[in-house]
RNA sequence: GGUGGAGUGGCCGAGAGGCGAGGCAACGGCCUGCAAAGCCGUGUACACGGGUUCAAAUCCCGUCUCCACCUCCA
């Protein structure tokens, strides 16, 4: 078996072979800093993360590349606004990106390098391009160079799209394009913009132009060619288009696959800052969901499905969540935390295509039954084997609740032990309440611990406690 | 107008010619002092209309509805 996922660029299914064996180069792209991470963006990095650890599984040597946009116009914009430097801004935001990604469990990438840090880099594309005939300085004095679309055969080979069919963007100010489809590689400064957003270029003071930043990165850091370069559905046209085009115009094979994920979207429409539905990971917390169980519910759903978002089914696939963390639990309880063990063949089957974690998760729910059956017929040996299968498979989608990466804040770690002997008092009161068969105080006890949240369950070797959902 | 995608049981959500993915919820049972957890069982779903086929949710034709991108967007 080997990995299949769908390359948006010939749009189908294809084997997975890396450029050079045993080893991957990814790029994902990251956001741009405008503001803080709503739960549509984070579904981006678990996915990719999703697809990074499978590719780990796998043995490859992953290179992960993640890069971050710190400069654009929206940021200059909110740098006038809030009379505060664009790059304090974007860091602000990074900050907590980086902070989401952790309580998401997200691995780190192997580097994550920021548009500003890659200035030369783009020079040096965007002098080739012009020396290649792809690429011209705007002729009105603005100080933009642009890319010359009609001079590029191919452009339009990753979206499908026919150049000519194209709306032309009619907001967009001409400046000094040669055709309305031309793009930016290049900006020359303005004088309305923050002064501190430039840097000395052969074509004048400028900055960046968007799409110019990834080709930059991806050379400096994966290369010439590389294999997987992802990012939102969205991104497809005009950012990837354009990332190809000026980066195989200046000679660069560039990437072999195309991934791209779906959306997020709230009662249909998409989640965005600007539309007013953006929900982070704080407001999924006031609903009482961790940020694990949020995961969960990202690889409910195959990653290229939209997810419509409602609150009703994050706390359907939150207390699907419960499930399985109950067992993982009960069985480390039992036999200890135990290795990761085994895959399933279905569940590498369903990943190996396309990434299929909903597939992937019917076979855990199978092994889970099993783990349960053995639980309660006391066959460990069964029981162990169950859960080290079942923390290999929540490991590949980084959901395993005895990952250290969910290790939690330590204040609760800490309080834990108080707890611990503050409820075996209580449950010191109901055992003898039990055994005089005064089952009106024993139910007292429970229902008061219930209270406070603590959750009380008998099982053959007696009573255990956890931490429930508190109301 | 162009490009791409979607419509699956109460809900979420895979699948893509033939044995009812899976989960959540509900109901019944087992277990329990009662619960909880768990296990067992219960649902015959694929937008609509035609067609192809021994067989269609899956293929073909048509229709309807919705969404994304074509402008910044994960």
């Amino acid at each position: 078996m080997t990995l299949r996922l769908y390359d948006t660029a010939t749009r189908s299914v294809r084997d997975f072979v890396p450029r050079e064996a045993g080893k991957v180069g990814v790029y994902l792209c990251g956001l741009t800093l405008q503001g803080p991470p709503h739960i549509g963006h984070l579904r981006s990095g678990v996915n990719y993360d999703v697809l990074r650890r499978w590719l780990l599984a796998q043995g490859f040597e992953v290179r992960f590349i993640r890069n971050l946009t710190d400069i654009d116009d929206k940021i200059l914009v909110r740098a006038v606004e809030q009379g505060r430097p664009f790059w304090s801004i974007a860091y602000a935001n990074e900050r907590a990106l980086s902070e989401a990604y952790r309580a998401l469990n997200v691995l780190p990438p192997t580097y994550e390098p920021r548009a500003t840090g890659h200035v030369p880099e783009m020079h040096e594309l965007i002098a080739r391009l012009i020396d290649a005939g792809h690429a011209y300085p705007a002729t009105d004095g603005s100080g933009d160079v642009y890319f010359d679309v009609a001079s590029w055969p191919a452009y339009g080979a990753l979206s499908n799209q026919s150049p000519d069919a194209m709306q032309a963007a009619d907001d967009a100010p001409e400046r000094g394009k040669r055709d309305p489809r031309d793009f930016a590689l290049w900006k020359g400064a303005k004088p309305d913009e923050p002064a501190d957003a430039y840097w000395p270029s052969p074509w004048g003071r400028g900055r960046p132009g968007w799409h110019i930043e990834c080709s930059a990165m991806c050379w400096r850091y994966l290369g010439a060619e590389f294999d997987i370069h992802g990012g939102g559905l969205d991104l497809t046209f005009p950012h990837h288009e354009n990332e190809l085009a000026q980066s195989q115009a200046a000679g660069l094979p560039f990437a072999r696959y195309w991934v791209h994920h779906g959306l997020l979207s709230i009662a249909g429409a998409k989640m965005g800052k600007s539309l007013g539905n953006a929900l982070d990971l704080a407001y999924v917390a006031s609903l009482g969901v961790r940020p694990v169980e949020l995961r969960y519910y990202y690889a409910a759903a195959h990653y290229r499905s939209r997810i419509d978002y409602t609150e009703e089914s994050l706390r359907e696939w939150a207390s699907g969540y419960r499930r399985i963390e109950g067992f993982v639990q009960r069985a480390a309880e039992r036999v200890g935390p135990a290795q990761r063990g085994e895959l399933p063949a279905g569940f590498v089957a369903a990943m190996d295509d396309d990434l299929n974690t909903s597939a992937a998760l019917a076979v855990l729910q199978d092994v889970l039954r099993d783990g349960n059956t053995a639980l309660a017929t006391g066959d460990d040996v069964t029981v162990r084997t169950a859960l080290g299968s079942t923390r290999a498979m929540l490991d590949i989608l980084g959901i395993d609740p005895l990952d250290e990466g969910w290790a939690g804040d330590a204040r609760a770690d800490d309080l834990r032990g108080v707890v611990d002997s503050l409820v075996a008092l209580a449950l010191e009161q109901r055992a003898q309440a039990r055994s005089r068969k005064d089952w009106a105080a024993a139910d007292a006890v429970r229902d008061q611990l219930k209270l406070a949240g603590v959750v009380v369950e008998d099982t053959p070797q007696g009573p255990r406690w956890t931490i429930g959902e508190q109301d």
